[in-house]
DNA sequence: CTGAAAGCGCTTACAG
DNA sequence: CTGAAAGCGCTTACAG
């Protein structure tokens, strides 16, 4: 690797200059026009490329922004980290991205990797039990960003879409068709914008005069399999023998329920509705193409990437802070 | 941010005592017991945590991976991106990923991205005209990866999927099953995997004594959009109105021939059966679900990292450094 | 058994 | 207009 010492002694100047040069001060510096060329093309000539380990340790800034999602493999996050990546290469920002698993532990793990690395900024999918370390990040004030969820109360940037609204426009419209029995599926985690789906589906039915059972609810554990998932779901509709209609409050859940769906070999939409909270290339395809509350991903990460700049110091502080999307009713064949 | 020399003042100790210690490298120094405990319990009490970056340029090494996919929204390129950062972190590894939308110019301009972060090894999934930067990296001695694609004839270790196999075993399989007529729907792209791909097509069906017409093959072009893709496919079994089989070699185009197929409302598989290259959600829960020739990701991209680590010098030197994986046919309803 | 010193490659206040 | 020097935080030969 070739250093700025190597281009100053091949020039027979000072590596001062060079860096000023390179870094692009050497107007303010009023270094001459011969010099500037003539070090900008050797630099070139000799392929100079900054040690980025060295620029960050002298200046504390690493130009890296710290993604962390719950997991890179699932469609929803890895499209978020795609456009976030692609937004940051205009700032000349890096990437470098950790997976949760929504897990706690390995959540404070992921943080603490990405503080070593000196990241100048994080864009957070936080799980439950982070909350004492985001706080930290926000007492040490470095720029931060949540994505997707957040914590009552904390006064921290986020982005995220209306949970509770796209819930009730699912809601809305399954109860404009006609039904009132509608089941909710949904997992049992204690997230905020989880609660707020479920919120927003027990005050839909009362805004309606629709009794809510509790019965119609069925929650998932986390960390429950597919088969068992499937499994489950399948009982459950079967159960609930008079549904009309079934929200499923992610699109994995969805995916699951269509397996038990087909099991059932029932007739959708004739003899149960159904809808999903957040799209997938299956509910497209599937048939009858499903009905779905889209959270509109790439503006999301775009938010979030704005919100986080506007932080490091690239662009004007956004008035908003806290931001939600509104998602989008793609309304399809299954309602 | 706490520094050794923290610890160092706050024990009245050297930096370097301190640094030995926590690097643990106190053993072969000699370093009291009383010492080593003293300096273990300051460190974690004050919560001290290495600055990387200057570990990084003190000793040229960052415990970083880069890791250079086409997509990583697509879920073949973020399943193994999960699997490879979960690996790496046994390691002690980090990984930094990018995108190369199949692009050259983005490609180069990633991996040079990655280089000037000093990253320690390099797993690649390469473009076409990243020939010359590759071989750079070779030369330079650097820890390299290629994966799911390589170049003909360059002495680099890789792991990709048997290309020529998997379509063989569809190609097989359809042919069994009495189709005669099987179109070939791929991507016009001058890669070695697709060469294979569409070789392995040819050659299966010469083997079987059938004549191979050059029309039922239909190259898309990278690039093209999801609606034109769609259309030309219709158009392209439309036209070939005895087409008894089809086969995808991507599984995005399989996912938009499904939308064609749908379109021109075929009973699968009594008047086409279909199979595709490389295997999707939707694949399962299409109706009928789809045979696929699936590739074991989790396996590619364990190897991958085994390949990275071995050439880092943490683990023994493979026999094999040019790895083909064994795909899978998975036979569902569409054949 | 422990410490003082050099140096990785860069930036930047300071001096001239 | 240009250069010499200090220092970011760490590791590691060297000295004692």
């Amino acid at each position: 690797m070739i250093s700025i010492k190597d281009i100053a002694k091949a020039l027979s100047v000072s590596p001062s200059s060079v860096s000023l040069v390179l870094t692009g001060k050497a107007k303010e510096r009023r270094i001459s026009e011969a010099l500037i060329e003539k070090i900008i093309a050797k630099a070139a000539e000799m392929g100079y490329q900054p040690n980025r380990a060295a620029v960050s340790l002298r200046t504390g800034k690493s130009k890296t922004i710290g993604l962390i999602v719950e997991n890179i493999s699932n469609h929803f996050f890895s499209s978020l980290a795609h456009t976030i990546q692609e937004e940051a290469r205009h700032f000349h920002y890096n990437v470098v991205y950790c997976s949760t698993e929504n897990d706690a532990q390995k959540g404070k793990e992921v943080l603490q990797l990405l503080t070593n690395h000196q990241v100048d900024g994080y864009i957070i999918t936080p799980t439950l039990g982070m909350e004492t370390e985001i706080e930290n990040l926000v007492k040490w004030k470095k720029p931060l960003v949540l994505m997707d969820r957040c914590f009552p109360g904390m006064d921290v940037p986020y982005v995220m879409v209306d949970n509770y609204k796209g819930v009730q426009l699912g809601m809305e419209y399954l109860i404009k068709k006609g039904s009132c029995k509608i089941g909710f599926v949904t997992v049992d985690l204690d997230l905020l914008h989880m609660k707020e789906r479920e919120k927003a589906y027990i005050d839909t039915l009362k805004k309606h005069d629709i009794k809510f059972i509790k019965e119609k609810i069925l929650r998932l554990t986390y960390d429950v399999s597919k088969e068992e998932a499937v499994k489950q779901i399948t009982v459950f509709i079967k159960n609930a023998k008079d549904l009309e209609g079934v929200f499923f409050s992610t699109n994995y859940l969805g995916i699951y329920g269509l397996l038990s769906l087909r099991e059932l070999n029932l007739n959708i939409p004739a003899d149960l509705k159904v809808i999903c909270f957040d799209d997938h290339d299956v509910f497209e395809l599937f048939q009858p193409s499903i009905t779905v509350i889209q959270q509109p991903i790439h503006e999301i990460a775009q938010t979030a990437l704005k919100l986080l700049v506007a932080q490091l110091g690239h662009t004007k502080p956004l008035r908003d802070k806290q931001i939600l999307i509104a998602p989008k009713l793609i309304i399809r064949s299954s309602t």
